[in-house]
DNA sequence: ACAAAAGTGTTAGGCCTACACCCATGA
DNA sequence: TCATGGGTGTAGGCCTAACACTTTTGT
């Protein structure tokens, strides 16, 4: 089961499907990263993916290989850029199509094989395999801008969180401190939060304003023409 | 020469790079198609393109094959989506990585060999081979989207242009009118433009005021965390 | 002379930013 | 009681959008 069966009339690039997951701890941005059991790179940290199948997309492909990797399922995946350097695998020429996804860092189940998936910070990202830092790089660039446009940010969070939660998530992406009201006024006034429950009257002013990501007017705004910007 | 020579383990895809070249005659925006010399899709019209080959990058390709395929040599091109669906192509299992490009009309300097390359506008637009339809679809989302926030339809335009033909070309490539006063305001006030020739006095006042792109002064914005924005 | 293109300013409304104090809770 | 976090409003500046008339030139 060794040979060569595979045969064409030019040389063909293997590709692959590569995937960034963006977790959000409450205080900072975390990324996914697996420990590689086999050479190339053997026990280094590389992006979770693998080598696209004849007869899937790259996408069916990343989420494929995210489940097999790290047990996430039914994460949206989206493609940010493909790496087609000529020698960015030692083994042959392998050109990647690069994913991101942002998921709540709760819905990690945890290694369940002997794949090690571990969450990391930004500042603790050791170095990586393949020239996946140049990937995680541009995924953190292309997580600034989007994060400006559509309300992805809402993926990272609880279903129900506070204004502040939010705004750290903001912060901890951009890198950049909001003020408080400005902030709250700046999101509320976009019109797709909703308050998750009623406010308790009288008592209870220490307690954080709850708030849901309302999709369905987020959905009805675009469609209008409505454009986010933050 | 029809042997098969190059075999794998795996079944392998092969990689094309497709370009979708962007154009702008003065009223509306153009794109450049080749007429297909050999099958599939023979005689059909497709975006120019073609296979990767095993020591280049998908951009060095998209490259030389503009080249090869219409005569456009230096162009910047820049991908936008990788489209890896399994029943793109009847031959083989192919994944292309698409790209774009703007380029002034008067660079193209017309098929220099049998490749029918002719500029089409999008209302003309014939039925494409593959999936190109599609691509060009989400080219020109990209393009709007991209218009609004980094200063690429210069690219489009002569070096020295009117404040008209910049706003035809936003109107053209946004479908949106604008107030010709606030247009010329806001463009002005993004300090991105340069008056081209010194306006003349007294006499010519039906002589539209000519700009030119400043290049280093939109770089130097840009790195002062200026955002575009339109 | 007529049509087409270009030059020119103002106003009102909305949005952004910066900024300070009080209250409730938990340690 | 003290530190922390949350709630709340306003004023000034800037940007935006809407809007009309005049001049020049080419036909």
């Amino acid at each position: 089961m060794n040979e060569l069966n595979y045969c064409y009339k030019y040389p063909h690039p293997a590709v692959t499907a590569d995937c960034v997951i963006f977790g959000f701890d409450g205080v900072s941005i975390k990324i996914l990263l697996i420990q590689r059991g086999i050479e190339p790179y053997k026990n280094k940290w590389a992006l979770p993916g693998g080598f696209v199948c004849i007869d899937e997309s790259a996408e069916e492909c990343a989420r494929r290989e995210l489940e097999e990797e790290t047990g996430l399922k039914g994460v949206t995946v989206e493609q940010f850029h493909t790496f087609s350097d000529v020698e960015r695998d030692p083994r042959e020429r392998v050109i990647t199509v690069a994913h991101y996804a942002l998921v709540r860092l709760a819905d990690v189940v945890g290694g369940d094989d002997a794949n090690a998936a571990q969450w990391f910070s930004q500042t603790e990202i050791p170095a990586l395999a393949f020239d996946h830092d140049k990937i995680l790089q541009l995924a953190l660039e292309r997580l600034k801008e989007r994060i400006c446009f559509e309300p992805i940010g809402f993926e990272l969070l609880a279903e129900v969180f506070t204004m502040t939660e939010l705004q750290n998530l903001y912060e901890a992406i951009l890198s950049i401190k909001f003020d408080r009201r400005n902030f709250a006024n700046k999101m509320l006034k976009l019109g797709i939060l909703t308050e998750a429950e009623p406010r308790r009257e009288g008592t209870a002013r220490r307690i954080a304003t709850k708030y849901k990501f309302n999709a369905a007017k987020y959905a009805e705004l675009k469609q209008r023409g409505f454009r986010l910007e933050f």
